[in-house]
DNA sequence: AATGAATGAGTATTCATTCAT
DNA sequence: CATGAATGAATACTCATTCAT
């Protein structure tokens, strides 16, 4: 019986997998410090089961990045070729990760040791990579901006969204956040 | 011999209250959830001693927060129709706000209540007023920035800062943060 | 094999259960504010263990009068149209009642909200319903005694047993009082 | 400067016991375990004053039962010679010694090595002879009451205070449960 | 392999008592 | 002598992690 290392054999450690991931990405959107036995009970499943599937909490919060990491590839391989290619995965960037309140911390920690959590920067950074260089080709960036420059303002909208009181403020905090920082990072304002 | 009714009379609870809040600066700079008793402990004292200085948590980070209003306010005296007042206010701002990992949160649960926070804002909000509208009369900042723009702004480089890796990392990640945004700022970049 | 939906499924648990009132037992006997750690050393377990199976403090005194409960039932049960089933009742509530030096706080600030020791005073009302009635018939208790005049003998008694010094002193005391106040609660004690 | 030795000498001295007294009454009857300190507060003294003038919580109890002693033998002096002394006697010191929530731990741990209350008890028990003879002797009480059961007695309407809801519920209680041993303790109840 | 009970270390909090002023 | 700040020991409670079933 040949199964693929990737492919968990059995379907229901599956469900459970997916079952868990769903638990967390809901919690952890509304507080960065759930105890894991409460992801584990919304999942309906055993600590330990959660504690088999994920080591440890970051691995968890590495599991849902990784699992965003997917949809914004797609989005890219869409909007190959397009020169607004960047905007689109900036902003999508920007919702998918400031959506956890856990993240600030987890990633943060995670930056130690955490391979997953760096693949997926790496694999940002080749994403983002060519959809920049159009960008700053394009006019429509400024030429000084680098990859890393992207995740700082991914943490800038973070911060106003952790610093925000309730979720409708935490939208518009965000929006107009990226309002000023993209006044910013575009090279001539005013003409 | 006139005391103020502000001061506590005697001596040694001042000194006490003083060493309490160094060794919360410190250690919050840190961490935001460093227990309170380790505060204690650095500070020299012992808990029940902090718990009737600072009852809450977050009247520690009151406290702390008020402190480096007094330079503020000082600073706004000192460039007190200086045109470049803003400025010097905003980087100041940045700089001891987020300073605190543990200011996020901690400002956040406090909105609700909190109103030695409130209090903060207001007077914060009050101080920048008048620096805001001379750098706009200047031309030096956006016309339609306004004073919430301002927190956020502090929020977006707190949020950088949250998550950087080190106190090195930290400092590069605030400048090169605040240099975006302050180009996001000036209503007219390129020329 | 059929399981009560009642027992927990694991033998540990419930034999940790047992332990737990065992101790409890025991403790409240003597005292009523033991801290709860006590009790769990003295069971053998971890304290978050007793707080899985006990989250409260009146928890654990309302499972213990519950405990107690079924004895009684099973004695209702045995002395069915006995009558002098009041009698022997009366002596075994408060013989058991009584010997918690707990029960008193625990039972009062249960009365709020505490459903378990509601649903036992309902309980011991319908058990003492018809030994009290059949006792009136029988001329040998006053007419005008009502089941809530129960509760109060045994408030009565456990007064002197909280009151007396050691375990003999309270033992006399229990039973001299009950001796006055049965006499009190014969109808025609003099010819 | 003759001072009797009794007489604290200064009189703010004596007015601060007297506060102390008057708020740890009124504590006392809502709450067994009032914070000392919630004592010291509410009677506008230092806490350190509230302990140079009763060095244990015991200490405080047996003045005020003290002091209720005075007026009980104030009351017993007025009915000397009264056929019924004894009853008046019997519900004052009822009512008196019930009133304290505290009373019940307090007397008891104060038992071992409380020479206070000893002394009390003494006086009491002096006090209530020539009542409780006389009264026998009228056969208004049954011929086989010691004076200790008297001492049952306050305990048990003490056990249906502490057992009651709110300060309503009580009253009733007090009242019921001494008719109820009233009739038990008149000889002849029938006839 | 999944479950959930058990664990123990960690943290907050309170209060009787002492001590500097 | 009064004051109230400081203390530390005691207690309640929580949660990540392990282990028996």
């Amino acid at each position: 019986m040949m199964v693929s290392s990737e492919t968990p054999r059995r379907k229901d450690a599956q469900r459970n997998r997916e079952a868990i991931l769903d638990a967390a990405r809901e919690l952890f959107a509304e507080c960065a410090d759930v105890p894991l036995y409460e992801v584990a009970r919304r999942a309906g499943v055993g600590q330990a089961t959660l504690y088999r599937h994920f080591p440890d909490r970051r691995d968890l919060a590495a599991a849902l990045l990784l699992e965003d990491m997917e949809h914004t590839e797609q989005l890219a391989a869409e909007h190959a070729g397009d020169p607004d290619a960047f905007f689109v995965l900036l902003r999508h960037i920007v919702e998918t990760t400031a959506r956890f309140r856990a993240l600030g911390e987890l990633a943060r920690e995670g930056s130690c040791q955490g391979s997953e959590l760096h693949s997926r920067r790496r694999r940002l950074r080749e994403l983002l990579k060519e959809p920049l260089r159009a960008a700053k080709a394009a006019g429509t960036v400024r030429c000084d901006l680098t990859i890393d420059d992207v995740f700082l303002v991914v943490l800038m909208v973070k911060g106003t969204i952790d610093g925000a009181d309730g979720p409708a403020e935490r939208t518009a905090a965000a929006s107009r956040a990226l309002a000023l920082l993209l006044d910013g990072l575009t090279p001539a304002r005013a003409a």
